[in-house]
DNA sequence: GGCGAGAATTAAATCGTTTCAATTTCGGTT
DNA sequence: AACCGAAATTGAAACGATTTAATTCTCGCC
């Protein structure tokens, strides 16, 4: 049985298809008494419009893709409820990937979005994407870097100044006197990894006696802080770390069920802190400490700056930087 | 600027257009120099394929749609995970929608589903969609429904035996002494809500002293745990139950907050029991005990279900139905 | 060297919608 | 009652790929 299309609608409610279409696409076109009987048609027949006719036709996509580094992740899922909400609202349909912190796949999806011309791409980069986004711009599929500062002036970016929250989460720490910082998360390439690590060393460089080393897990997810952990509870009591910042609050979470199971004391032997500040650092056995970023606010912003560049190409790229905030708890401060 | 299509890398390539077509979709059809060429032409004037085209040409459309009703819910990304992965792997690309428990948004996503004409629908309905999934079955769009038994055998289903589920929580609170039980959730039209509810009911009826009463909550977040719990507590002493069964995780961690600002001592005064066994669960300021559901597994399942109705429509429905389990952790067991 | 079978290639039709330009209808005026 | 401009409607072309049926190559063999 094969679908109604507009020409069966048009017989239906005697009209042309030319007035179907006008009665869906510009209804001011077309007589009050037609656009009724055409939607009356419509309904009797269960019509439903083919949207690759469509799209063909109107060499046009409203829809809009995101690839997010990790859905898993609540802070992600919030930045994509902000997005939707707000794309939601402009009627664009959001196409929801998910690179799962994977070149391969990233590159699978975008692929993807291309094939369906949608308007514009949302996305926080694996690594260095950034060459295949400036392709994608080329093509007129607008693109706004998530989470993340752009920093050529190709694309506009949303993003929470990584450096500063990296900074805040170490002073913290060094404030409370200690002194071997361990930073866990990974890998490196990600910038927010890079960016964060970096505010941490130059917390640290104001003190001569303070130590920040990298370690970097392969993921960024709490089976990683586990890995992580373990491995810094293996070193010799010397070299071991006085406090731990966790890139993420999933790896965080990891490290704290880690330390607490070797018996550590959390935060008299080990202090910890997290970074997003998601809603389970609060209801954590010890809560934790963790850096506050703006999460579906950066999605909303994102999705409003991508479709401001959908509608006007060549309009100036912004570059709207949130402000991170550090939230102290139990696993930095005790009871 | 146009982007390249078939007749530029046709002529680029000196061949036709339908030996291109050819290259790209029957690579047995063509000659392994020409097969070449087409490849180089593509590469050099970095040609992509319009899919707009293809499927109205194809007549259909390999992609599948997803409805979740709360991406923000851990348990709900990984069974969105599992499916993901599944159906990755079998190359069909995966759109997710998010129905954030809302019927009216749950239409629109499925009217645009209907739209781009996919293959199939993975849905977790809200209430009751399933007269609108007949008629989109009957469209020729495969559907299978995802943690919740189909009763009609119209569609597959993938689901845990949530009244089993709603058993075990109870029993397990019933058996540590516990006899006035408050589950809360909602809206109780969600099925997931009313079978664990009656779960609960079965387990209570065994025995003479215990009550069971649902307290329906608008939504399924930490936010109506909190609520739920705020208004438990302004009960009178003799009213107010020794136990609260949260239908999912996400609101025993908002009634885990409430209580402990509270100063109730969770289990001592109240015992706590959630559902899904999200991974938070276990790391909360009091480890939450749970029915653990296989998340990835059962969108795995599903995938492979709803694949299986899309090459053969007339196959017979499944309904595959996982068994839940326990997981007590302190907020029942206490230290 | 010619023949024929099978491989490789191609011309043209087609998918379902929207749009453009052209035509018809309508309501109001003189 | 004829006419005019605006509003409403329509026929036919167009979007970019794939497919079918027909045509052209290729190559081994007699």
């Amino acid at each position: 049985m094969a679908l109604a299309q507009v020409t069966d609608v048009a017989a239906r409610a005697g009209v042309s298809p030319a007035t179907v279409s006008n009665a869906l696409n510009h209804p001011d076109k077309v007589s009050a008494k037609t656009r009724e009987r055409v939607r009356q048609a419509i309904e009797e027949l269960g019509y439903v419009r083919n949207d690759a006719a469509r799209q063909l036709r109107q060499q046009q996509n409203l829809a809009v893709g995101m690839i997010v580094l990790d859905i898993g992740n609540p802070f992600f899922a919030d930045v994509a409820r902000g997005a939707e909400n707000t794309l939601g609202e402009l009627q664009r349909p959001l196409l929801l990937g998910n690179s799962s912190q994977n070149a391969e796949r990233e590159l699978t999806q975008l692929r993807l979005f291309e094939e369906q011309r949608v308007a514009g791409i949302l996305i926080t980069p694996v690594g260095d994407a950034l060459q295949r986004l400036g392709q994608i711009k080329d093509r007129g599929i607008a693109v706004v870097i998530v989470d993340r500062e752009a920093g050529a002036d190709e694309f506009s970016s949303v993003s929470t100044d990584d450096v500063l929250g990296g900074r805040l989460a170490a002073q913290h720490l060094l404030e409370l006197g200690r002194r071997r910082i361990a930073v866990i998360g990974g890998p490196r390439i990600i910038r927010q990894v890079a960016d964060r690590y970096e505010g941490a060393r130059t917390a640290a460089s104001a003190l001569e006696d303070a130590t920040v080393q990298l370690w970097d897990t392969g993921a960024m997810d709490s089976q990683a802080g586990r890995d992580a952990t373990k491995t810094l509870l293996a070193l010799p009591a010397e070299e071991r770390p006085d406090a731990i910042f966790a890139t993420n609050d999933l790896v965080a979470l990891g490290a704290l069920q880690e330390l607490t199971r070797a018996g550590i004391h959390v935060p008299e032997d080990v202090a910890l802190i997290g970074y997003d500040d998601i809603q389970f650092a609060a209801s954590a056995t010890v809560p934790i400490s963790s850096i506050r970023q703006p999460a579906q606010e950066i999605g909303a912003r994102a999705a409003r700056l991508l479709v401001a560049a959908i509608a006007d190409p060549s309009a100036s790229v912004q570059h709207p930087v949130f402000t991170p905030a550090l939230v102290a708890r139990e696993s930095t401060l005790g009871p």
